[in-house]
DNA sequence: TTGTACGCGTTATCAA
DNA sequence: TTGATAACGCGTACAA
């Protein structure tokens, strides 16, 4: 049972000298395509298996032109909610039996670019990625080019290009509400500085209007961003009685700004978060926060990404998954 | 700029012919080697460039006997240990040129199996794996049937396999050390239930030497796992002052367990975790711990792989990076 | 400096 | 029910 590749290993020609048949007939047994006797058949499967013969999919998807295999592309692999959607990709992928390669571009469009030329260079069949910020044009070209491809958190259309993502508008509406719901008067939210990012901030805002006056902190997307930005607002608002972050690691942040600022949580001020990591049902308070169901977000990648590898014409172009609120500790 | 595989995608036959020169003059400068002149070098180039030549690399897999690509095969993607281990085995194998191929067991050994046997068909050059329990004969095999094999967190030593670890043997002795350092008299470890899994046991114990006694409450390596085994210590030992667990996660089970119990942190009593996974520094009180560089382990993972597929026979067996404490507000 | 011819392991075509 | 033989796209002796 020597490697693939190197001398000594098994190959169909092996197997179809060993049973002493034709190669074609070997392949037909093993493909298990038709034509030839049950006799033949369990010898070849024999010498299959006394031989260890493996198929090599190198030279499979060469002739087919198909690889057998996507591509998942991250940003940073340590991003919080890589691992729940890789893991949906790979659960989905593997009942598909599709391999999977996986890659990361450090939020960075050359690196992207060259990233995803390495990928088709190895023939992926298919493509999810998260794209960095200010790409559309290359993952536009991407799909166009014949690649199909998904992406995550996008909200691209083109041709063989669909685009998964969350209902974030209507989640940072119910989170708005819950606070609201909740006899809070002066909600802040704590935002991203990047302009792409501002849904969240639209279903803040249409939510409080008519209900309060939107006060909103623009900073990094970090739990130091977190502090800061609650550092800021307690300066320029000492009354705000709710904070709604744009995700559980500025919240997580938000939490440690206010525990120091002397501010009890919930009792003087509510947070909500948003992407219900790991992290937010172990820190204290358990932090209230709206979930994104990671794990199938990954899966409804695969499923679209399947359909549109069988249809190239397939393209329902934008889908979009519901969030739910999960109420915990801290609102 | 087809898709590689589909009819209208460019080969070096296409840039060939383009040139007016042979295929192998373009496979020649494609490849950097030697043998022509600078003038068709550039002609060849604008051909690639206007082109949009792409290297097949399934087809150069194919007669090198090498794919260019290596596996990481995980037990759960959601595995915290997981992505920081990851990224360094991308960063490292991308600046080797390697692709990587990800895939998860579910700590499974039938399905690690099966995967192993999927990779195997791909023609992975070599394979960095969290073996599951139980396996070690057939990761041995895989070794041994010629190709590069680390297994990572395991000590398992056989031709052409490196295991590379971390110092955990010494870790648990810095973190019983630090605790007694501490002035704690009374310290218990929780542990997990599989006796593969003692070498932590082993370091506290023998730290524990003419200095206490020794109490181990042994569960499930999970925060669940945490709570249960302090509710059991406490039960039995109201007078313990100091826990050491098998890791983070278990180590916030138990803050949380203590934190229900009315005991304070690490007032009444200190805890020391293992592992230093994200989450150990937004917990309250944060987590003291051992770090383990997961990042560093990943990339000496992919150097030790890269240098076993260069040279078979070559074999340490046994890499073990060293760990280090961090101090924090439990203990 | 350049080109020819073969082989990598597989599937696909067509004839037997 | 079977089997020659030609691709797939590339690297590599060997020759020119």
């Amino acid at each position: 049972v020597a490697q693939l590749g190197t001398p000594g290993n098994t190959t169909l020609r092996d197997v179809a000298e060993q049973v002493g048949v034709s190669i074609r007939t070997v392949s037909r047994v093993v493909n298990n395509e038709t034509g030839f006797s049950e006799a033949t058949r369990s010898r070849v499967l024999d010498a299959v298996e006394s031989l260890g013969y493996r198929p090599n999919l190198l030279a499979r998807g060469l002739i087919k032109g198909r690889s057998g295999t996507v591509a998942l592309v991250a940003t940073e692999l340590t991003d919080p909610f890589f691992p729940e959607l890789a893991e949906g990709v790979q659960n989905a992928a593997n009942e598909l039996g599709l391999t999977l390669l996986v890659a990361s571009t450090a939020n960075n469009a050359a690196r992207q670019a060259t990233v995803l030329e390495s990928l088709r260079s190895h023939a992926v069949d298919g493509l999810i990625l998260f794209p960095t910020a200010g790409t559309e044009r290359d993952v536009v070209a991407v799909a166009a080019s014949g690649l199909p491809t998904v992406a995550i958190d996008a909200r691209w259309k083109a041709p063989g290009l669909v685009s998964v993502t969350s209902d974030i508008y209507d989640g940072a509406r119910i989170a708005t509400r819950h606070l609201v719901d909740g006899g809070r008067t002066c909600i802040a939210m704590i935002s991203s500085v990047f302009s792409e990012q501002r849904t969240r901030e639209a279903g803040y805002v249409d939510e409080l209007t008519g209900v309060g006056h939107p006060i909103i902190e623009r900073v990094d997307v970090t739990a130091a961003g977190g502090i800061t930005a609650v550092e800021a607002l307690l300066a320029r608002h000492p009354n705000i009685d709710a904070i709604f972050a744009y995700n559980d690691l500025m919240a997580v942040g938000a939490l440690k700004a206010l525990r120091d600022a002397g501010r009890s949580v919930p009792g003087d001020v509510a947070v909500v978060g948003f992407d219900n990591i790991g992290l937010s049902e172990f820190v204290t308070p358990a932090l209230t926060t709206i979930r994104i169901d990671r794990e199938r977000l990954g899966r409804e990648a695969i499923n679209q990404l399947s359909t549109l590898m069988d249809n190239q014409a397939y393209s329902p172009e934008l889908v979009e998954l519901p969030v739910s609120l999960v109420v915990r500790e801290s609102a």
